[in-house]
DNA sequence: CGCTGGTATCAGCGAGTGATGATGTGAGAG
DNA sequence: CTCTCACATCATCACTCGCTGATACCAGCG
């Protein structure tokens, strides 16, 4: 039982474009040039967070002639919706839990 | 399918302390006096956090006497630990819904 | 009551961070 | 080769946001 989220991850998809980039990547796979069209930021501002989210370990790049493709690592996705399972079956039994006034 | 986390709730547990706060509650039931020793930072610091905390729809208050204790709201944990997997999900099937170079 | 202790609110400050523009790099097309 | 286009990097600005101190509020106790 570790009960903690990793800081740094959530962190990072705490961005509201961030978060959105994620929501798009989760549906399909796709190069800098769509993500500018999707969200309407300049491409400086979408490679920042690309690279934000990269050495987050959220996503992965796949260059394809002058292209960069990326695509999300389900497994960080995955290891979050576990770790706010235990949470969330920890908070459940907590209300008991209560320490005293001191 | 939604397909899309809250970002509001995200955003709010980007935030290292209130991570840890959460952490914390998810444990027992505590009141700010017992959060103050445990993470070491002010009071007013941590009546802010619990502020934005309790905004966001994440903690319960729950008065007893002049104390003021906070319990997490396990469905809020539970219904992002849904959407992550959601997301978890999607995301492997989108390594092959790649969208054609412009 | 008045006092004490636990908690919330408010105003101000400063650091972290997202957005922008200019520029560099590298791969294809002509 | 050269030119273009996709993308990354750098420096800068502006602003949000977390932290702090002062203060107000409320409940219990004497």
């Amino acid at each position: 039982m570790l009960t903690s989220v990793d800081p740094d991850v959530i962190r990072v998809l705490g961005d509201p474009l961030r978060l959105r980039i994620v929501t798009l990547l989760a549906r399909e796979t796709l190069c800098t040039t769509h993500l500018v069209e999707e969200t309407g930021a300049k491409q400086t501002n979408l490679s920042n967070h690309m690279k934000v989210l990269r050495e987050a370990g959220i996503v992965e790049t796949e260059p394809c002639g002058r292209f960069t493709y990326y695509k999300l690592k389900p497994e960080v996705l995955a290891g979050l919706s576990e770790q706010f399972a235990e949470l969330a079956a920890s908070a459940r039994t907590a209300a008991e839990n209560k320490r005293a006034c001191p």
